[in-house]
RNA sequence: GCGGGUGUAGCUCAGUGGUAGAGCGUCAGCCUUCCAAGCUGAAUGUCGAGGGUUCAAAUCCCUUCGCCCGCUCCA
């Protein structure tokens, strides 16, 4: 790598240090899979939120044209974590969210279920000998045939999926050396389970979300029928997710709690792979434009038998974190969903969701279009807000010995919580007074987007320093020369270099830079 | 869930049975006219937690929790 590894470890130290990320409950030992952001993680995830939601909702795409030539129109939702049980039946979470696993007792290896293959006698009556397991195209395979061939003379292959799990006792796992060694199958549920109601049994029993998506779908009615939109459209939604993950690894990569943004984009069929391609490209644009550009970010398209059953294109953007280097990691996926979830919802909520579209269908007599019902397909992307959060700090941490502040988080500068620092050069000489003056100015200007730091202890070099860490962009400095023609100096972050301008063209300075 | 590693100040770590330490950071004062500079001083510790052995445990034993890595899995 160009850069050099980046140590996850020296990422991790400066996010508890400068205040960005701590570890949930740390003072009672911690919990897994959870982990609290601190002053500066907070303002740095608001921020990647709010550019979501400033360039997916309020103007989407940058104010570009869709496929069909218009303005690309989305509207917000905000739903809650809690839903219906009904919903996650609906779409397929309570039952296949997970796959089975078993476990083999001897070896420690874990399989899914459903990969597992057996090998029995043709004649179907292995008689006390055993059957065989075995995974396809691993050792096992070629090992196992030639024990099965030895018992059996003349062997078939099962799924162990179709054994009764009595049958267990005689099967010889695949890397076992005795038989009966695999558990019964074992299901991971992911989803968190809670009670509503102060006398909560399990009659009461409700998830909390494992995605934020369902409750756009669930509300795509009430929102064609009260909002005037028009297909094509988007719904927006943003919020807490939970999952049960079974190995939460990777600090905040995969974490049990997590924050999503996501959009579906409901759109008549024949337009829908245009409308993929479309989002997909964007998504990807978007993610460089708020610094992840570079050979670190990479569109990954699913291959075919990757896609979901009622899929016709997905691809994941991803980005190379330091723990899965050379590997990719998915910030966000942008899937072709096809009307898989609005045909669920409407089948299991019996709840007509069709959606009438009044431009299209034959020509009336009067020159008009009769209309058409029809069910949307969707484009979901779906991004992990903390997940971005993540890559950007990881894609910012920058190590560089040959300067005075070696460890510094070249965040963009919209992104970054803190957007500007103001600095008498020395506590003295009315210095203070005239940089308070500026902090007070620019805080008045730039509150809405981000901090105003202000500092005049220690030596202007700790303060940069301080400042590199934090990845403010910006630092401007009161000296002796402000004093007698009323110009800063302006410090550039990731190069080091100062400018003189004008003490009165700061603001307009970080207008111009901070994209507000 | 299994295996390996690890856990001492905000951070990085030293401390192998006998008074809890260092560097950096932080804070205060002095100094200082541009890059973690210098001087002086200060604060900060359930030694991850619980139990055991011992006259005495950060140190030995048991249990447990968190984090990191591998397996597995996955957005």
């Amino acid at each position: 790598m160009a850069e050099g590894a980046k140590s996850m470890d020296a990422i991790m130290a400066l996010c508890k240090r400068r205040g960005f990320i701590y570890q949930a409950s740390e003072i009672y030992g911690g919990i897994n899979g959870f982990w609290d952001y601190g002053p500066l993680g907070a303002q740095l995830k608001k921020n990647l939120r709010e550019a979501w939601w400033q360039d997916m909702i309020m103007n989407p795409c940058w104010g570009r044209k869709g496929p069909n030539g218009q303005r690309v129109r989305c509207v917000p939702v905000e739903t809650r974590i809690v839903q219906h049980p009904k919903v996650w039946e609906a779409s397929g979470h309570v039952g296949g969210f997970n796959d089975p696993m078993v476990d083999c007792k001897e070896t420690k290896q874990r399989y899914r279920y459903d990969h597992v293959s057996v090998y029995v006698p043709s004649s179907g009556d292995a008689g006390d000998k055993p059957f065989f397991a075995f995974m396809k195209d691993s050792p096992s395979e070629t090992k196992q045939l030639k024990k099965a061939e030895k018992a059996f003379g003349q062997v078939r292959t099962v799924p162990l999926t179709s054994m009764p799990v009595t049958d267990f006792a005689k099967v010889l796992a695949p890397d076992a050396e005795k038989v009966g060694s695999l558990t019964e199958p074992r299901q991971f549920n992911l989803m968190f389970k809670t009670y509503i109601g102060a006398t909560a049994s399990e009659d009461d029993k409700a998830y909390l979300r494992p995605e934020t998506a369902q409750g756009i779908f669930v509300q795509f009615k009430n929102v064609v029928d009260t909002t005037r939109v028009k297909i094509p459209f988007g719904i927006g939604n943003t919020g807490t997710s939970f999952r049960n993950e079974v190995t939460p690894r990777n600090f905040t990569f995969r974490s049990r709690e997590f924050d999503q943004a996501e959009l579906e984009f409901f759109c008549h069929p024949s337009e829908s792979v245009e409308w993929y391609k479309f989002w997909r490209d964007f998504r990807m644009e978007w993610w460089k434009s708020i610094g992840l550009a570079g050979e670190n970010l990479i569109l990954r398209e699913h291959e075919k038998d990757e896609l979901s059953h009622y899929s016709q294109g997905t691809s994941d953007v991803e980005y190379r974190f330091p723990f899965t280097a050379p590997g990719f990691g998915e910030l966000e996926g942008i899937a072709h969903r096809g009307d898989y979830d609005l045909k669920q919802h409407q089948e299991h909520s019996k709840t007509k969701l069709q959606y009438f579209d009044a431009t299209r269908g034959e020509l009336a007599p009067n020159g008009q279009p009769k209309g058409e019902w029809y069910l949307p397909h969707c484009i979901e992307p779906a991004a992990g807000l903390d997940r971005g959060v993540l890559a950007l700090i990881c894609e910012g941490y920058t190590k560089d010995e040959t300067r005075p502040s070696p460890e510094f988080l070249k965040l963009h500068p919209r992104l970054s919580p803190i957007k500007a620092a103001v600095f008498p050069l020395v506590a003295k000489d009315g210095m203070p007074e005239v940089a308070e003056k500026l902090h007070a100015e620019l805080t008045e200007k730039f509150w809405r987007v981000g901090m105003i730091d202000f500092d005049e202890k220690q030596s202007i070099g700790k303060r940069y320093a301080r400042m590199d860490e934090a990845g403010t962009p910006f630092c401007f400095t009161i000296d002796g020369q402000t004093l007698q023609d009323q110009t800063v100096t302006v410090r550039d972050r990731d190069t080091g270099k100062q400018d003189r301008i004008g003490i009165d063209k700061a603001g307009q300075f970080l207008v111009d830079r901070l994209g507000v």
